[in-house]
DNA sequence: AAATAACCGACTGATTTAGTCAAGTAATTA
DNA sequence: TAATTACTTGACTAAATCAGTCGGTTATTT
């Protein structure tokens, strides 16, 4: 069992696509701004995203991310498995070969909590998240935040080039 | 989250105890021999055990480690805290300061999560374990392998002394 | 006294994480 | 078509953690 930054980060990337993404493409930049993520790690991370076919691409200025299908359609579960990180508690990877090819003693009990981590995170959708209380309220407070980020970068621009 | 090989480890040694310890203390050579685990990694992981009050040791020959308490009153998850394996999924702690200093967005997800793994593994005591049918069977397989293993030893320390 | 087994702490090689950096490629807009 | 914007790729790195070793000490029994 494995759960670090890696996979927490994915899901709540996707979960700022899901949130934002209703009108057009968001732009990694954006998203690395709202979330406190650095660019060239959503960099990697969408690359896999990508090829899970979980989000598509769009090039040029405009361009960003969106969400390749329904955001009831995707499942935190499918997240995580496509950063590469894995639900799977055995050692063994489910084969049952812990001990010199046999069955460890603990193997079944190991197994049964991955059925259970992944039977409750496949049953968790972004659309699901989206609605809650707590995370739109999150959602408003971080594009605020955004907002005045992007403000005091037009001022202190406008403090370099004089007005000019 | 973190879940590894030491987790894993202390509970098959754990349940290795529960199985054979009716008797009298049992050795970590002897729970190192049947369940293929590194003595010296063991006496690691019985050093947290003892400080965690799950076991207790008895020195000199013939001695070696017991359950502190009965076995139906130890679940896995007390086991998996005494190694310092969390099963906290969050990043920060549970605490809420996932996003400098404010919650992230996906905190309640990854609380709901660690809620939802430790209610599993602390409904699940060694006593439990003991009763179940596949345990029992590589429990004998396991018990007969170290017989093989020893009367092998002990042949190889007959050819090499011959029969003096 | 000798054998046994727990106890302790320092150390190590390998792997993984989280993240950076630099050099691309593709699509738009002016 | 040139400049811009943004995605793409791959190599690289510092830090952390894991799994495991090693040498020696202390307590107990025979």
């Amino acid at each position: 069992m494995k759960l670090t930054t890696r996979g927490r980060y994915a899901v709540t990337a996707m979960l700022d696509l899901a949130l934002h993404g209703k009108e057009g493409p968001i732009s990694l930049a954006d998203i690395s701004s709202r979330q406190d993520i650095s660019l060239s790690y959503l960099e990697q991370l969408f690359a896999k995203l990508r090829k899970s076919n979980l989000v598509k691409s769009v090039r040029g200025p405009g361009g960003g991310y969106r969400l390749s299908r329904d955001d009831t359609k995707i499942n935190v579960a499918d997240i995580i498995d496509a950063v590469n990180e894995s639900t799977d508690a055995t050692n063994c990877g489910g084969k049952g070969i812990c001990q010199n090819g046999e069955m460890c003693l603990t193997h079944h009990l190991w197994n049964d909590l991955s059925t259970q981590i992944h039977l409750f995170l496949s049953g968790i959708t972004l659309g699901q998240l989206t609605q809650k209380e707590h995370v739109q309220s999150i959602c408003e407070r971080q594009d605020m935040e955004q907002l005045a980020q992007n403000e005091e970068r037009l001022a202190l621009i406008g403090l370099d080039s004089g007005n000019a």
